[in-house]
DNA sequence: CATGAATGAGCATTCATTCAT
DNA sequence: AATGAATGAATGCTCATTCAT
């Protein structure tokens, strides 16, 4: 008779991945207003008090959310970083891989973005390492020759601005989907903006 | 018998006046969240009930905020693109006119990108007639063959992003401040991206 | 047709009347546990929300129950003071009085007395002045050598503990309940202890 | 097999003890509000679960702190009770012996002043013992005709309020600090309000 | 036209208590 | 004995909106 149930000592990590899921969940059907503390636990299928275990407070459910979602992205991406590819293909990729991640977590980075006011300050040093990362790539690149000489943080962005605003537009401006994959196109404008 | 009140024929713009300056004062200094009907009305010197007899709703006055701002604006632009100058500094100085109205009116406008979901369709409209007049302008260039051949829309989403990210980048992400005016380097950026 | 509606103008006072005597009925009853912002406004009968209106918070509309009692308290204590009777005498008043207010709302007494800590500055100010008006009477008595000398604050403490202690003895220590009046006693007590 | 448990015969008594200890811990610190099953048992080093295998209820938790307190302290004055001390000195040395207690645990008594409602009956007995002894006290020395002729439990309830108001206005309402020790000037006090 | 008191559902958060392990 | 995740009702408070005057 094996035990299905958890023992005792081990702590079910569902109800953490549950609430973040959750999180994610409303947020990208309903924007950030229908992702309260009440309908997030709704959602995960627990109480408000169960919330405030795991979290100190929204917002620090906010910051894993994040955290994961970027972390996860900048593994990949440092990665990359590392392949020494030539400069638009390794552009190219990253933008591809922004969208894998941005794609299934919209409004997560669109919270992020454009209310970064009302973020605590550990939410703020994800946001950056986001940012360093990319810095890091374009100097790299820079060294190399291979692209503008401009100031890093300015491509960043400008980078940050095509690769973020396109989405929108296609969601909510008229813009037609996709289709064989904006990613080319995208890039094509990126690279012209700041490659060499 | 001397009255005091305003004449017949004198119509009292002025609530609504009050109501939309308070608004947009208001969200400018501490955000959206600083811009309760509450303080709108105190800010604007009436009470509720008043703000409630000339808009159907807090919604309706932020449908007449960002109308007006992005109106005036687009008249503005509409000079601008029967002026016939050469696509480049037309680009510029469309740039340069955006970050006129953009500045004074930051958080009207990160309202907008923010929570448009949630904006009623006069809204949305009001937003998109925004981009149309890029579109047009775009298409005009085009035809001149002053710019690159690309979707309009995406040219729109471009010249968006970048215009928009630049800003918040500088204001929150430890970009410099824009000293004399960035406005040239992202004017380069945007033209490399979409010129010709 | 008299109308018996209030005009439009004119606050209705009964709100704020209702919310200060529910608060006193409710602490009277079953201590202040009992007065929740909840039990307060549905004693009252009207909703949260309607509190918030007239008071900033919970703690502000204590500070009108407090201020209230203590006022009118006051004001007939101040009359006491310059009414120039024989110092015994005019401690049995002062007693007497005490208890007249004291009878009618003794959990918002004990609050205060009791909890202070957690109590706003102006809360603590109307908790002094109350003090200050005894200190004024003892001051005067011994300047007239008619009671002890001694610190007239620790008189203060001398006189509040045995007027505020015996109460609560009656209530829930077992002592007989006042009969003919304890008051007699308690003055003589009082007398005693600070008199000359 | 070298076993790091305790031995089998060792009674295991630090879990009661770590709680009752916490408890008052915190109280002391940061008043009541700062007493929460959740910092109770974090101070005690064990978890809530383990609280309430050994006691019913929080409240039941008290019962024993106070107890324990008073208990103790019903000791020392049963010693002082049987010393048959002159009255004064005898009063004195009682007040001296309350504030010992009093001062280490001014948050444990003070949570019984300010809530002895809803408080169990077995809390209200330990409170009512700390009465009976004083009471007992007065009884004997009116016996030897060496205090005034008064019902012992006003005896009481002067006493007592003389003995908690004086260290309560001194810590907030800003009479002067005990120096040497107020203890005089209070036994003086109630000397002469009860004393023969 | 304007008032402003009242609504009532909503918010994030805390708490003593329970119970499967 | 002890664990600690989960409960669920309660807390003080805010907000856009309504309506009798």
């Amino acid at each position: 008779m094996a035990s299905t149930a958890p023992k005792p000592g081990t702590p079910k990590r569902d109800t953490k991945e549950e609430l973040v899921n959750a999180t994610i969940k409303l947020a990208s059907r309903g924007g950030m207003e229908a992702a309260s503390v009440r309908s997030i636990t709704r959602e995960a299928g627990v109480t408000e008090g169960a919330l405030y275990r795991h979290y100190r407070s929204k917002e620090q459910l906010w910051v894993e959310v994040y955290t994961r979602i970027v972390g996860a992205m900048a593994e990949d991406k440092a990665v990359l970083l590392d392949a020494d590819l030539p400069a638009r293909e390794c552009l190219g990729e990253w933008i591809r891989l922004t969208y894998a991640y941005y794609d299934g977590n919209r409004d997560a980075f669109n919270y992020v973005l454009l209310a970064p006011r009302s973020l605590s300050e550990s939410l703020g040093e994800v946001y950056e390492r986001q940012g360093r990362l990319f810095v890091e790539l374009f100097t790299r690149l820079a060294a190399r020759g291979e692209v503008r000489e401009m100031d890093p943080k300015l491509a960043l962005a400008v980078f940050g601005g095509i690769v973020l605003a396109v989405p929108r537009l296609v969601n909510e401006g008229g813009l037609e989907p996709p289709a064989s994959g904006y990613t080319e196109e995208i890039t094509d404008a990126v690279w012209r903006a700041i490659g060499n």
